[in-house]
DNA sequence: TAAATTTACGGAATCGTTTTCGGGAACGAT
DNA sequence: ATCGTTCCCGAAAACGATTCCGTAAATTTA
């Protein structure tokens, strides 16, 4: 802020004592007795004094803020998720700088160079879908930044991660595609660069083997934006559209391609589960108010953000270097709704 | 970060210089001759010389950082806002710093008071439904403190706000119902501590009047919070539906309560538009795929974020103090479909 | 040629805070 | 009376950058 603030010297001034003592004071140090202390107190509580975070991080080379990569804001996961970020670095006096990569490798370049020169005091990332190349973050992990990656993770960079059992849950919203009746299930992906890609897509196929079904590629469609451009979405459903053999029911791994999904076969005038069936990936609050009520795999991602932050706070201010990491894995679950009615 | 940064020490020591040369041969200043500037400039791309902001903010007094305060993240109207601010304040180098209110005064306080000890530069934020004292922001705004208000504003504080047409909005809303033939419109709002809430209500009334229609206050509820406890708007909800005249329709004026409203009416198993209308303010992306396809209000957020923030920045850019403000106001948008199908 | 001006750079203060070092005073022990 | 402690406190350096002030050398002007 602009206007002059109340400093240490302006406390010391008005006491007629050295700023030293006044720091001290501030600090309970024991070597400044109790009558000083008290007198400083009162004075900085007159005065109304703020101790001046900036200067504080100067001295002290961190800044009590940790910063957040995500690729968008106002998709509902991430948004979710941050708010779970929030919630635990506002009880443990951090703030948080959040920026976003738009799914662009030379955003997220960008903001991460950004952030590091912000000083950060550690970093939760969820990797762009265009990021192959980890040379940014390996370089910035080895200068000792302390990194929790977030759902979207890489195994090139050894600290801690918080993901869910995306096998499970893919394996889960496949299966019960199958139990349900039906047979031709086609699959709608993110990059392939992506770690949740290749674990979701793991579980599709498996569930699928394990149900005596083989799967097939072609029946598989990747959207390297994520669904960023709607268009990716709906030329995969169109795709899917013109398969010699049409699939009766298609599996999203994320909430974008979700609802791009549903969104297409709308338009489309395809009726869900009818024409039809549909479960994929979403966190979306109001799955259950669609047309037709989704079924959906639901992350817990206000949890994983919560989490993902503790895991970095404990490493931020650990004082020897951690050596032992952990990737926590939380459960996705399964809920069943309209737009996987059984075929019978 | 915890990591020896590149500072102008080191170039200034690697080329045997003082620091001062260095520091304006990187500002190129006149002042330095052209063969010093390039070895410079040479040696600190050399060595990736950074800036560091800290340093600074603690100079200059500015830390290049502007505070937000909405009421929750991961609302989508909000989400979007952030993502707008973010938009403007990454290309004009300034960081946001985000905390949310959660609709508690006391919290809003308290993020207040953290922003403005990390010295951000400004502040945009949407008051939470509890505040009703603004004191803590006049303070604030009297020691200098650039703010502009977004959505939810006050008159207490003379300075920029973004808003959008709320009484417009409600106003066609409510019109729209009524050439739809719905005869008894009622309303579900948030806190009437709210600005939005008395806009939006007033053109409710008004589009009443306009066609020969008495507002009947009982038809009016409202929820305190906002519907960030659903309960809330299950008992708005309730409470219309044992109105000796049950309501034919429903006007609700914020997303949270639009999409409450509609999971209520579901669990009610009553059918929208056959047993009732519903058309509400809503940002969200997906209101088309509702069930029904939701007829709303849909406000520019994202423009909403941007134009703040350049409000802002202005403000904090100025030379000279600025005494006339502006109040920005878009206009909302009325999406028609199929929640508030015509009554023939 | 002497004086005045410009050019190009270094020294040091500054922002607000912490912290190392050092030292005076009071006290008890010898 | 002298020495060693302990208790309080101040001076100054440090964090990284900018900038005011001073100045020697080079250049222009009279």
């Amino acid at each position: 802020m602009k206007f002059e603030a109340v400093t240490i010297k302006d406390i010391a001034k008005a006491l007629g004592i050295s700023t030293s003592t006044v720091s001290r004071a501030l600090r309970d140090s024991h070597e400044i007795s109790q009558e000083t202390k008290q007198l400083v107190l009162e004075c900085a509580e007159r005065l109304n004094y703020r101790p001046n975070p900036i200067a504080l991080s100067l001295k002290e080379k961190r800044s009590r803020s940790i910063g957040v990569v995500v690729c968008e804001i106002s998709n509902t996961f991430f948004s979710q998720i941050i708010n779970g970020i929030e919630s635990i670095s506002y009880d443990r006096g951090y703030n948080v700088i959040i920026s976003q990569s738009l799914e662009s490798y030379e955003r997220e370049v960008m903001n991460l160079q950004y952030l590091s020169s912000r000083s950060v005091d550690g970093l939760l990332i969820s990797v762009s879908t265009e990021t192959n190349d980890m040379s940014h973050l390996k370089a910035l992990h080895e200068k000792g930044l302390p990194i929790v990656f977030l759902d979207r993770i890489t195994d090139e960079i050894n600290t801690h991660s918080v993901i869910i059992d995306n096998f499970k849950g893919a394996y889960e919203a496949t299966e019960h595609l199958v139990l349900s009746g039906y047979k031709n299930i086609a699959a709608i992906a993110n990059s392939e660069f992506l770690s949740i890609t290749n674990e979701r897509l793991a579980g599709y196929r498996e569930a699928l083997l394990a149900h005596g079904i083989t799967p097939d590629d072609t029946y598989i469609k990747h959207c390297f934006y994520g669904g960023m451009d709607f268009n990716e979405v709906e030329e995969a459903v169109n795709k899917l559209f013109t398969h010699k053999n049409r699939p009766d029911a298609i599996f999203t791994t994320s909430d974008k391609l979700t609802t791009g999904c549903l969104k297409t076969l709308h338009r489309r005038g395809v009726r869900v589960p009818d024409d039809i069936g549909l479960v994929g990936f979403s966190n979306s609050d109001i799955a259950e108010l669609l047309n037709p009520a989704l079924t959906v795999v639901r992350q817990p991602a206000r949890e994983m953000g919560q989490q993902a932050t503790e895991l970095l706070l404990q490493l931020i201010e650990s004082k020897r270097p951690v050596k032992q990491f952990e990737k926590r894995v939380l459960s996705p679950e399964l809920h069943i709704r309209a737009s996987t009615l059984p075929k019978w």
